[in-house]
DNA sequence: TAATATTTGTACCGATTGGTAAATAAATAA
DNA sequence: TTATTTATTTACCAATCGGTACAAATATTA
């Protein structure tokens, strides 16, 4: 409200928290949250599962994370900060073909790690549901639909440098590969091989236009 | 239990029902039963909600058409007769080649029809979930796993045929096809149009194995 | 020690979940 | 008319849903 009291919060070294301190480690705590988010899907995972999972009661929850949702999306910042980090690794390459390899290639690993989930928790977690999963339904899609935009404009920069031919439809290929990454995601959750996912990109891969 | 009555119940006439007659058309109800679980999934889709949609109340349903599971079931079922059938119609198209290309516009067709929710039952309606939806689950992915050992053994015929080349590993681009519908149907449930769709599958179809 | 701040565990809230008991209504058969 | 059969409606069941009130417990500050 002034400045003493400004200068005072950005100078005031981490001081010990006053009340009765925390039992539990909210970085494990919500790592656990994003196993059950993750397989069980968003209306599938139960607030008692979650605390039960968690080895926290509900009150603890609520009081540290919000609601349920809140949850969520805190659960589903941490899946994209770490299990999903491989994405932007991959958009690091140097050319289109090896960008889209990379993810392949790493989504292929992603998806046959059989310590975690099977499956793409932003393409599974809430396809479909009812009436109170409609925000975070609507919310992944647009997730989804930003992994297609980044795709679009990494080929969009491609093709002005001559990396890609310009007669290609980046949107269009965008979507192709997504479809094929969301597709592989269902495919993981059905059983799908390391070795069989592999076949799928193989396949994918063949057809990369070039100029001819 | 013994002759008599075998030739009685297969002689007899469709005589008159002895209660009270029922009150709705059962066909129409299941129909509205496979849109609320089409559109909702298996868990997200509630006895009251499928009630309410039915217009009759939940002790009709469950006389007629059993539990949840069972109705679903049922449901499903009447999907696959339906607004699935195109698939078996496509695998009557004489190449290889043409039952793919059939199957995938013929699904451009189905996902991109707005009278009908958007994705397919089969693969959404129960990815995740609960404890409750486990076998529900698993019976969705024995039948994904059917469509795919149908394109398996379709592609064998061909190569046996010379329709393929004999190089060509049928499992592999059979579990390919199968990626790309499922891909396909999320991003229905995204909202992407019939020529985003289209051009999904003209880059799918793209690199059709020859034998050079 | 006393006062204050924060988290914990317990026990609960109303609403909804899938599912059903029981009485009533509407038909046929005797 | 009466008995029988089947379907309907209403009202309910225990269990679970997401979420919370409240008091006991545990820390720091004065």
């Amino acid at each position: 409200m002034n400045d003493v009291v400004k200068i005072e919060s950005v100078t005031k070294k981490p001081a010990k928290p006053r009340g009765r301190p925390l039992a539990f480690n909210q970085d494990d705590a919500l790592e656990r949250a994003l196993q059950i988010f993750w397989s069980r899907g968003y209306e599938g995972a139960s607030m008692a599962e979650l605390a039960d999972a968690l080895g926290i009661n509900k009150p603890s929850i609520y009081a540290t994370f919000g609601n349920k949702e809140a949850l969520f999306r805190k659960a589903l910042a941490k899946y994209l900060a770490g299990p999903a980090a491989f994405i932007g690794e991959a958009m690091k390459e140097p050319t289109a073909h090896q960008v889209v390899e990379k993810f392949l290639l790493l989504a292929v690993d992603f998806f046959s790690d059989r310590s975690t989930p099977n499956g793409c928790m932003i393409v599974q977690a809430a396809l479909t549901g009812g009436q109170g999963s409609s925000t975070i339904q609507q919310e992944l899609i647009a997730y989804r639909k930003s992994l297609e935009a980044s795709f679009n404009e990494r080929f969009e920069l491609a093709k002005s440098q001559g990396d890609l031919p310009a007669h290609v439809n980046a949107a269009a290929l965008a979507k192709y590969i997504t479809t094929i990454h969301q597709g592989m995601s269902v495919q993981a959750t059905s059983g799908a091989t390391k070795e069989e996912l592999l076949a799928i990109t193989e396949i994918a891969l063949s057809n990369w236009p070039t100029n001819n």
